[in-house]
DNA sequence: TGTACATCAGTGAACGCGCGTTCACTGATGTAC
DNA sequence: TGTACATCAGTGAACGCGCGTTCACTGATGTAC
């Protein structure tokens, strides 16, 4: 049986795509019931199968949350270089990309996103989590592609810049965009709020100069 | 018995302060195993007392850990108002000593900040958490008085421009300042990136004007 | 095309465990007189 | 100061439950010839 038969039969007798169903019930109850709510019990019953089933595809309990990190960051990492776009047409409006992308996986894949980046959820030393640092290049190619007009006496470090990104990004996404509560008392929406900082940052850097924001629908 | 006599028998046989102590005991386990990890029976047995003893100060596990978040609340509120101080001698140096407040308290109480803000641990409907109000004031006022030197056509929204800071500060705390392992790989302390971060934003708003940052070690 | 066999991916029953919570209890502390 | 009583803050045993995990098993699928 080749990889390739293994995709075109979704749905065969002995369920075929029983890991990824398992990993999409792991993320539901996620959501749900925060990661001290998952079990394994309970994502194979929303599976509909047996207890065990799970340990033809995952070692352990540890194993699997592992993988929904794993395969969140290979998700988050493409999200990101695909809205990203190697910086077209303009660096500014693929940043802008960017920054939405980022907030949209966070909303969509709440329990991905917290999985990936809550610290003691999986105990034990993690693998390197090669997409986890593609996608960390991503925001560092798009600092570097924004620095690009400044004279290189006024550039900042490209790491650290990267890192204020990346920190701004993961304070609105988990503040504002994941939980539903937060919004209530909270008149702008996450993006407004990450863009409008997000210009102010740049304009400090001195790569934007203009005050107005262009309203980009 | 008044509430001061109280106080200072902390050692009685009745054990007098046990309500502190499991608190405590519970703050201890969260940052070891993190809030899944954590068991009403575990942090009554190291407080040293029965299982059933937490139920005369805890109606159950929850009350407990919403009592974590609240008063964790109270301590982060009152730390910060007190490094902010009123923004004296001036808003700029104030403003930092708020930043530092801040990153101090997320790693020497790594277990309340998670449970402060981590979406989905109580999920019944928690109560105003007046405390959390107060913290988000502090910040309030810290943007208010920094702005108060610019002309007002140029000032932000200052609902805007607190939720800005909390976002960053939030980030750098979460992502650099909780785990004691992301920290191996980056070269910088969480200080100096959120202090850097600050400068360009603070300059961004026309705030700053200088590009140099004195150190102020 | 057909048969024999290996492998893969599931079942279902069972286990031991720690948890949250309850209960009747007990002994120390605080209070009224 | 002394006694009687109420209350407070613990004990310890017990419960039912769901969990993670193991095990021998079974039936469907894939492969060799």
């Amino acid at each position: 049986m080749s990889p390739s038969d293994r995709w075109r039969r979704p749905h065969s007798y002995h369920h075929g795509n029983l890991k990824e169903v398992l990993l999409e019930a792991a993320r539901k109850l996620i959501e749900q019931y925060g990661p001290a709510g998952f079990s394994l019990t309970e994502a194979a019953r929303l599976a509909g199968v047996s207890p065990a089933a799970p340990y033809r595809h995952f070692r352990d309990r540890d194993a699997l949350l592992a993988e929904v990190a794993r395969s969140g960051f290979e998700r988050f990492a493409a999200r990101l270089d695909k809205a990203w776009n190697n910086g077209i047409p303009t660096p500014l409006s693929a940043f802008e990309h960017l920054g939405r992308a980022y907030l949209a996986f966070a909303r969509e894949e709440p329990a991905s996103y917290t999985v990936m980046f809550e610290t003691g959820l999986a105990e034990a030393p993690r693998e390197p989590m090669p997409a986890a640092e593609r996608a960390f290049d991503v925001l560092q190619q798009a600092a570097t592609a924004l620095c690009r007009q400044l004279p290189e006496s006024e550039r900042p470090p490209i790491k650290l810049m990267s890192l204020h990104i990346w920190a701004i990004s993961h304070g609105v996404a988990t503040l504002f965009a994941q939980g539903e509560l937060q919004a209530q008392k909270i008149p702008m929406n996450p993006e407004e709020i990450l863009e409008s900082a997000m210009l102010i940052y740049l304009k400090g850097l001195g790569i934007l100069t203009d005050t107005k924001q262009a309203p980009s629908s």
